[in-house]
DNA sequence: CTCCAGGGATGAT
DNA sequence: ATCATCCATGGA
């Protein structure tokens, strides 16, 4: 297998892929190995070069550099978060973290299945998905899946999306899969809207309130004022931002999260989720260095779904 | 406004 | 081995 090298100063990959952004990443020997769309894609930080090896499609390096967002400025970027205290030990805690460019519709998908599940429960739902309904890419002697596409969710049944461990987000993200495959939606020509309208129109799908449309909307439309706010957030922003104040509403909190965090609030929110999150050392798994599970050797039989 | 389905990994007992 | 905990959306 032939590897690529590709510049990648400032930029953390383990940080980047266990922020919480994404979730199908496995980590293989000292790398990660994961998909980029369709393609199956191998990498491994060493210092500031990224090593890089495709599966059966050619090696195009300006792909991994788009979707990992190595064109942000991280300097830039940090330079405009608000200079307080809880953001400086974010900051320093969280070197490199890029938020990354993810695929529409897997992101998407991923995040309405996301709804009142933490992150270990998401990524075996994405891996599920993907062994069941995805398609297979082989790289190095390692199988991995694409994720689905709309049209093949669609095509799928209630039942079987429960079966991949969706309990009652299978209705929303069926029901969403076919507006999207009808054309209800153009999840690519939204694109071009503005933020209040784009989350209006994320917010009309079923399974999607405020929380994800911000996800998707930071995650795979590049709006990084986009500011999701989920427990681990809420708890950070009451405690440091609003101590022994009472009656801080929702409504309240979206509205100071907006005007204080400017206009990369989204990476603001989350170096400050990463911070809090593994500072509290809730997700074991996210200090032990663990080996792919979802990557299994091409010459071993799928595992049936658990 | 309140209440709660819903489900599987995870840590505690 | 069992038990409690985590959690965003939508509907009653």
């Amino acid at each position: 297998m032939k590897a690529i090298r590709i510049p990648a100063p400032e930029f953390d990959l383990e940080k980047t892929l266990n922020s919480g952004q994404v979730f199908h990443w496995e980590r293989l020997k000292s790398g990660f190995v994961g998909t980029i769309d369709e393609r199956a894609v191998c990498v491994e930080q060493r210092g500031d070069t990224l090593r890089v090896a495709f599966g059966e499609a050619p090696a195009l390096p300006e792909i991994v550099s788009r979707y990992f967002a190595l064109d942000h400025s991280l300097p830039e970027i940090c330079a405009s978060f608000p200079q307080d205290a809880p953001m400086q030990a974010a900051r320093e805690f969280c070197r490199g973290l890029r938020i990354i460019r993810q695929p529409k519709w897997e992101c998407l998908a991923t995040f309405i299945c996301s709804s009142m599940k933490q992150v270990a429960h998401i990524r075996q739902i994405s891996r599920n998905l993907r062994e069941r309904f995805g398609e297979e890419r082989k790289i190095d002697n390692w199988s991995v899946f694409a994720f689905p596409s709309a049209q093949r969710i669609a095509r799928s049944s209630e039942a079987q999306l429960r079966a991949c461990a969706l309990g009652y987000r299978a209705k929303n993200l069926l029901a969403t899969a076919r507006l999207v495959t009808r054309g209800d939606v153009d999840l690519e020509q939204i694109s071009t809207l503005p933020d209040e309208e784009l989350r209006a129109v994320l917010c009309g799908l079923p399974g999607v309130g405020a929380k994800v449309a911000n996800c998707v909307m930071l995650f795979a439309y590049e709006r990084l004022r986009a500011f999701p706010i989920d427990v681990w957030i809420e708890r950070v922003l009451r405690e440091q931002y609003f101590r022994r104040k009472r009656k801080v509403t929702a409504l309240r909190l979206r509205d100071f999260t907006q005007s204080y965090f400017g206009e990369h609030g989204g990476y603001a929110q989350q170096y400050l989720f990463h911070y809090a999150r593994l500072k509290s050392g809730r997700d074991a798994a996210l200090r032990r260095p663990r080996t792919a599970q979802g990557a299994v050797p091409t010459s071993d039989k799928r595992r049936p779904l658990r």
